[in-house]
DNA sequence: GATGAATGAGGTTTCATTCAT
DNA sequence: GATGAATGAAACCTCATTCAT
């Protein structure tokens, strides 16, 4: 089932791979070490290319590093924008939903590891954390903003739309994310201290909606 | 007796305040920089020593952040786990006055950065991980679990005790604490996306506590 | 095609020729300063390379010294234990020609400053004394009870075949290779007290096969 | 039973007696790592003072080595002199009881260790190679030569009296000392290769007086 | 006399980047 | 286009020696 009309050779497709083969190869190592500790040669290696090829289709490192972000986050925060943009429904649902894909298209992918990463090396490469914040930080802002525009518009959420309440709803999503990245794989030896990443999303998605105290009329009072 | 023409000698000899100096130098390093970013020779010089001096009072790098997080974090979760056991009153309040003691106490300090540096650096140094793990994570987990409890056993919180619902209430903090120590100096040029840590840190209080929905008998029904 | 305004390249790509140069330059400095006090800064430069070009041959300093030995005297046991094992004639001649083909192949050359620095080093890098035990003396060891086993077959040689009486025999050839390599250079200042090797090594063939005393019928009954 | 006429009191003797306890102490690390791996820190604590205290009694570690050689073999080549001298008998016994007074002495104590450690330092420093040339080699050489002297003169060994000689005579004791503290410990892990240094010692001095071939008129023609 | 805190040069090893081939 | 040999600036850590106390 080969299309007719591509008519390129095999080695020169393979030639339009290499980036793609690249940026996987930086994604991996990133994630797992960080962007300071990775060293190119190991990306071009895991790659199957030499040290200098790395440096035909990419600057430097920092060049690499934001043709990651962008080719596994930025991308997905377009696609998420336009799910919350079309979104019909209850803003409770659009809220979980909007999580749960979330999760699905990049939290529980490698590309979690790169927030980790991002706020780590932020000090350290101020370049790429402006890069970061226009490109992914911004819009997930303006994203949430909308959302809650619309549940209190649709009178459906409380009146909380700054940036503060935003902050708070993202923070376990990318909590999640980072200690998947960190700490995840330590793990109890035991087993305990596990997350369930589908458990721990509906907590949160639970929490955030509900609250933790007993619904009035309950026996919060009794005790 | 001090000699008129005392010069000023090549060093000092204050034993007992040398080890709080360099860890204050490095606390500000570690957190600024992040472990494997810090060099050593920099600590000292900031603390006002030679590189040897350090070595003097910590075995190595590693040793040396040991010290770090004991002396900022750990000595600050003993106290919070006090004020949760000798606490009196409404769980809600005890939860509120938790966080923003932690606050007050850690996390409007430079030792809120080194849970940044932790996430970041877990996977590359197992062992800071695990002593990570085991002298505040664990200790923090155990923390909170209790106070869940008791918010259960008193009738005044839903009966949510486990390790996820813990992660989703402390997500927020860290959040704050980590963009403090990453994005936060980054700043909107023109002062906008700047986060009021005591706005957020209510916020997070109400939503936890509250949820997100507009109480029953509002238009909420609408949806 | 050379381009007429050709200017010297920073460096010459030479693979191939690298690692014996590296190599040489190696057992020139070891032989002469011992393991732990070599520089490999000046083993590079010495070989014209930079610090870094070494690490691409050799993983570390241990692997460089290990190379060093294998080049040098490892193959030359090889040698010596064909030629051993293919010898026809006396045992007697056997033993001086192996003493002589061994001084002339490894005792008179850099190498032979190999043992020396062993012996003085194997305390402070066990891993490199269990590998020269294995490689080097182990097979020695086994080479001359072999010859010695040869000799009590024959009925040339006294059955004196234990791992005491190899050492004793081997003792005089290595003072020679230690001496060159440490105090020989020394020298008394008149020039006396300097060894000339071949007779030095005549008179221990002698004295090993015919021993100090005077022949029976001489006037050693005297005593 | 304490003398009466030593009438110092308690601390006051114990300050006579730190330069011994240094030299104790250095001759024990110098032997175990060398002369330039031993940290002066190590000797000073192994003989319970400070650092400082170390350089009250030696201006630098040369000189505390230099004190620790004259302490420990220069002595014992002064009695080993007067041996030579004084010795009534067969020149073979001379030689017989030479060796074995040595290794009693010297041999088979700690002090055995410097020779391995002058051979592999002499090179990097100099000025510690003339001092030992001068005051141990150079001796040690005259009375052997003193030895064979006698035993030519009295018509009991071979007229070999030449340094070469001297040289091959003195290896198999160097050796067995400096192997005692270089691969000595290694030892195969069954316990074969294992030197007895009596066995040793013995078998030495029965090839050197006697030489490895068979007796004339033995059944050597035999074969 | 005795101490031990302080120094700082120096050693091994790593890695982003360049560039001749 | 692709390669990979070469570079050299750091980084951690050690230790002989000094000197105020």
């Amino acid at each position: 089932m080969t299309c007719p009309f591509d008519s390129k050779p095999r080695w020169e497709r393979r030639k339009d791979a290499r980036p793609q083969e690249l940026l996987a190869a930086a994604l991996d190592l990133f994630v797992e070490r960080g962007f300071a500790a990775t060293r190119l040669e190991d990306v071009a290696r895991r790659a199957g290319v030499s040290k200098g090829t790395l440096y035909l289709y990419f600057a430097n490192k920092e060049d690499l590093f934001k043709a990651v972000v962008r080719e596994n986050i930025v991308t997905s925060i377009g696609e998420a924008e336009e799910f919350v943009a079309g979104f019909n429904g209850a803003t409770a649902d659009l809220f979980r939903q909007l999580i749960l894909h979330w999760w699905r298209n990049v939290g529980s992918t490698k590309a979690a590891g790169l927030s980790k990463l991002m706020m780590a090396e932020a000090g350290n490469f101020p370049e790429l954390a402006n890069f970061y914040h226009e490109e992914v930080i911004a819009r997930s802002d303006a994203m949430f903003a909308q959302m809650l525009a619309r549940g209190a518009a649709r009178g459906e959420l409380r009146e909380l739309n700054d940036l503060h309440t935003i902050r708070v709803l993202v923070a376990p999503m990318l909590m999640l994310m980072m200690w998947q990245h960190s700490f995840g794989p330590c793990g109890g030896p035991n087993g305990k201290d596990q997350l369930v990443p589908e458990l721990y999303l509906e907590r949160f998605i639970d929490i955030c909606l509900n609250g933790l105290l007993q619904a009035p009329g309950s026996a919060k009072l009794g005790s």
